[in-house]
DNA sequence: TCTTGTTGGTGAGCGGCACTCTCCAAGTGC
DNA sequence: GCACTTGGAGAGTGCCGCTCACCAACAAGA
């Protein structure tokens, strides 16, 4: 298939490929001659996957090729490669040590990871860019006057990681490894609105047991 | 104290201040004369909601406005005030209703909201942002080819319903009302980054758990 | 009193981002 | 032969969240 082709059958425009194939977001067709190259259905599924992420997900262009780049690394193992993923996704900038707030709040959350037991997460910590942007948010509503500590957090911590094992579990349910690195991916970053949109729901179905609808 | 306080004491500068002064995010200070005005400490504390909602939360702007506008809304009963401000929040559009994946999408979701029993969110779904959203986000992740179904979704729902209760209880810890109303927009918006940080840190525990670190 | 600086207010400008438009020479298909 | 399409590349667009420059009115220090 061609350029208009794949543009047709994905619904993105053939100048929006364009600028992905020149961002490196997706690779470029076989070259058949000058002014022709070949796609095929893993360019259609590829470009399918950086619409959800950049749309859906609201990634970065720039976050998604390197994301896109480690899921595609074949000198990695398949846990790495997945790892590599994940972690390029948070593009926090890195916190002020001198912010008083943010010791703090590094601080609960490294009580936390103690109270919760996540022992690995603990190991991984210095480097964890999740890690880092748990700390800013939490530095973030401190800062407002809002007492977030370990306590607080914990139900929340226990809840999130029945979620993650709920994400895992259908996660090994995926049959091919490359299937699964990128399902992985699919899962962290497309997954997300719908938790955001169920716990919103949630919060709304529970304010109008508890006060009504008026 | 005066513009250039205000400015020290939140940390934002006083062009930006300005600026959110002219969007309508902050209310103008008390005009003393042609050039002073007097800001308190309500302000700083607005500020440093509207900072937070912009910085923390990724609200746009015009967003942040409308939900500051109905937080203020003294025509407003509490709950009304509350759900106002909240349902100005989600701002997807209107989905293609042509669409096939969207309208499957619909299907799932109401089939959800009938198996967990969310009887309220059943009623307001077709006035509900959220509802939207929710929808607009299935739709995407089934187009995907993940069959994103109401069985897949319900253990979700019920873990996100037990957070919303977990957010409930903490907001009725508050003290006054009008800090109820602002603190009910900063769980929804604030305590998400949270939320989702304690997600993905519960995946790295998790899938560290099973595959081991690399 | 004179000077120097600061105040709130306003229009215009900037940088980043995700495209989108325009043009091109090289080829395709009737 | 000739209209049309292709992949490629640079420049332009529109939006957004600021940020800058400038203004007249005033305050404060010498």
């Amino acid at each position: 298939m061609r350029l208009a082709e794949l543009s047709k059958r994905s619904g993105v425009s053939t100048a929006t490929i364009k600028y992905y194939l020149r961002e490196g977001l997706l690779a470029p067709g076989r070259r058949v001659n000058a002014t022709t190259a070949e796609y095929d259905a893993g360019h259609l599924r590829r470009l399918r996957l950086v619409r959800a992420l950049i749309q859906v997900g609201g990634v970065p262009v720039a976050t998604a090729r390197q994301v896109l780049a480690h899921v595609d690394d074949e000198s990695l193992g398949r846990t790495m490669r997945l790892g590599a993923a994940l972690w390029a996704l948070p593009q926090d900038p890195e916190p002020d040590q001198a912010d008083p707030a943010v010791a703090a709040a590094r601080a609960e959350v490294d009580r936390l990871l103690g109270t919760v037991g996540w022992e690995r997460a603990r190991e991984l910590a210095p480097l964890s860019p999740v890690h880092r942007s748990l700390v800013t948010a939490v530095a973030a509503l401190r800062r407002l006057g809002y007492p977030v500590d370990a306590e607080l957090m914990a139900p929340y911590a226990e809840l999130m990681q029945r979620v993650a094992r709920q994400d895992l579990d259908l996660l090994q349910s995926y049959a091919s490894e490359a299937e699964r690195v990128e399902a992985a991916v699919a899962a962290a970053v497309l997954f997300e609105p719908v938790l955001r949109a169920l716990h919103r729901l949630a919060q709304e179905e529970e304010s109008a047991r508890r006060f009504g609808i008026e």
